[in-house]
DNA sequence: GTCTATAGCGCGATAGAC
DNA sequence: GTCTATCGCGCTATAGAC
């Protein structure tokens, strides 16, 4: 077994800090006790927060999306991909420690405290995500799997709020199970 | 015109606030110099932090379902009254100065780093809201004009879930406009 | 690459005059 | 009820030894 190297481990410990506490709660010293590193050395990795903060989007965005296209690309049928969709989201509050919300969630929540080129990267996690559920909605409806009203943006916009609220909710109260429900009720509707 | 007294100043200024930047990032500074008063001064009303939000969510809380209530009771039809629902939610996000999102929605994102007392009071926002949409949507099926399948406490919590979130998507990228489109959207779908 | 030490600031909160 | 003044703490960030 190799050791993750620290610049990893500090990344880790920071994206499960702004899950829980959020990016303002969060702090040098909590990274700094739980990595077992003191606070001058993360600011040899990342000089600023922002640095931090901005490296951890970075390195996430493209995996999540990586995910996700397999999702799309996969020979499912258009049912079992959006299932597997929510669950790329109900894997967030049930992995770890628990108590973690969305990463694009809580720095959405403190968006007008960030600095702007984060509120780039988090915008563009959302409209990315509405991209990938407009396609997905779409090959639903031409296979017939899908029968809804309205049309294929409005619904991505229903479905995307709904995930990243119910992340937030369903961590207060109710936890992954409810949060597992809302997500069959929402593909029932979404059926017709 | 008489003028507001001190004390609400204080909450009216924290409630805004908090919608805005959240309650990590508020602090007694801002509150004084929007107010026009030392931070002493709030102090003298508020002792503590908690007693001030405490005070906030209690004052907060018995007005929206007060406003809540009467939408229930009118004598509307149920496709109104959820219309009237949603516009609760959608008149946080465009009322004042813009760029606001849910006080409970922030909090939510917050809860990790809140007292247990204020944890509850938002804990059951959320609960009270849900109890009311399972009203409104049971009438709606009886009366014949909602049509959707599942039971009434899941699809609730679908669309509280993305009430909430939708507040803190569309303040991101899209505002009322979005916001306006995704309740619309819902509503089809809980026609059936 | 990690450490000790510290600068500089903003925070919540308190004491006491008016 | 509001003020000035201040305390003690935690924060981000930096300097410089090892």
């Amino acid at each position: 077994m190799k050791t993750t190297d620290t610049r990893t481990q500090i990344l880790d410990t920071a994206q499960e800090l702004i899950q829980k506490v959020g990016l303002n709660a969060m702090s040098y010293a909590d990274i700094s006790a739980a990595v077992g590193i003191r606070k001058a050395s993360i600011h040899y990795h990342f000089p600023t927060k922002d640095n931090l903060v901005a490296a951890l989007l970075d390195r996430h965005s493209p995996c999540f999306f990586r995910f996700c296209d397999a999702i799309l690309d996969s020979p499912e049928s258009p049912e079992v991909k959006l299932r597997h969709y929510c669950g790329l989201f109900e894997a967030t509050l049930s992995s770890g420690k628990q108590d973690k919300a969305c990463l694009y969630g809580m720095l959405g929540a403190e968006m007008k405290t960030l600095n702007s080129p984060l509120i780039s990267q988090v915008v563009q996690f959302y409209r990315d995500n509405q991209t990938r559920l407009v396609q997905l909605l779409q090959q639903g409806r031409e296979t017939g799997d899908f029968k809804f009203p309205g049309n294929v943006e409005s619904m991505a916009m229903v479905i995307f709020s709904m995930l990243e609220g119910g992340l937030l909710i369903t961590r207060a109260d109710g936890g992954v199970a409810q949060f597992r429900e809302m997500v069959e009720q929402l593909i029932q509707v979404v059926k017709g």
